[in-house]
DNA sequence: TTTATAAAATGACGAGATGTCATAAGGAGG
DNA sequence: CCTCCTTATGACATCTCGTCATTTTATAAA
């Protein structure tokens, strides 16, 4: 987590600072990333790079989580709007993360944000480190009452179809695949596990 | 690729360097491996590196290539003993993966060669460039006349088992589940998508 | 055997990265 | 004006990677 000092910054300085991540962070892996340029861009002393953030890593996630919780809303959201379709809220939030959410976020660092959430497994159906004061996706959908058409496991099924859908985002962010392209992929994929593959 | 000068090499000093590669790439990410380090251990210069490599990505697809091949020959020599049944295939492959694989490569370079695969789309049954002389694997088994256990188009059947099982299999090699659990997640999860989600 | 030519080996070096640390500068309160 | 705490600063040590001029070894020719 970012330092106290860099919570008391000045809000300008603390928007540029942001903005300077974000942009080095789009340009490519994370790895790639250069702490060089980021100060650079934003305008402070190597040291206080440092004052703010452990590393690289830290700071690079707290960017990452503005963008998962944003994600994690969006899905709650359209869980209610589709009255609990699991499908339907798929290809809804396939189209929010390669609509809306890469005006808010780069598609370089949206990418970047998908990598690493599968690369660590942060699943937002279960995740407590992220979501802190969140609850689980499947806690909410008790909650809520939401009737979610299947009569499968429901955690398998949220397995399933995030890891279907997270892919084929990320061909689309990889520009391995159109958009459209990605759609279509999408609802064939999205059809085959709702009917089950078998004869 | 390797240049033709690391193929001209002796048999003793290829080996050490292949040895070296594995073991430094077994450790950590892609991006963590050190050249220094790989050549400290096959005590080779650096400059002979350079002279055998393009880079580090060429020295580790080098050695990628060769399990991708073993993966490839085992998912195909799977479907034909299961008579073409995807799913026993799928689960077949965990198996392997999560057993004999591991054998000829530690588990740390397993994971990030999955990892590589998974990153760079390598599609198995599509992939031109791996599989050079190769067929994929839909053409092997419409050439075989296997009769696929599903009435879906084959296609993205294939890519739906595919990603499923690699999820589950990254998901023990990064030792977040135990192998046992990882099958049974693997096995729920493949009847759920073979019956179907919806009720 | 000697010479000429091609292939391979070598490690010092430039360029650039990360993370540290001693010191300087601000600002709030007495 | 002095003190204490917070913040700012950039030089530095230490690590990378990839290059390249030079040396060594192997091969072929004379």
């Amino acid at each position: 987590m970012p330092s106290k000092t860099f919570f008391n910054l000045k809000e300008e300085k603390k928007a540029r600072i942001e903005q300077a991540l974000i942009n080095e962070f789009s340009k490519g892996t994370f790895e790639q990333a250069s702490i060089t340029n980021i100060i650079n861009e934003a305008k402070i002393p190597r040291g206080s790079f440092y004052q703010y953030f452990e590393d690289k890593k830290d700071a690079v996630k707290y960017i990452i989580e503005k963008f998962i919780l944003m994600d994690y809303e969006k899905i709650y959201e359209e869980l209610k709007n589709t009255n609990g379709d699991l499908f339907e809220t798929a290809l809804k939030i396939y189209d929010y993360r390669t609509n809306e959410a890469i005006l808010n976020f780069d598609i370089g660092l949206a990418r970047n944000i998908l990598e690493e959430l599968r690369k660590n497994n942060i699943n937002i159906f279960e995740d407590k480190e992220i979501l802190k004061n969140k609850k689980s996706l499947i806690e909410l959908i008790n909650k809520d009452n939401l009737r979610i058409n299947t009569e499968k496991d429901l955690y398998y099924c949220i397995k399933i179809i995030t890891v279907i859908t997270r892919t084929v985002t990320m061909d689309v962010f990889s520009e391995r695949i159109s958009k459209k392209i990605g759609r279509k992929i999408l609802e064939k994929e999205l059809e085959i596990i709702k009917t089950g593959m078998k004869k």
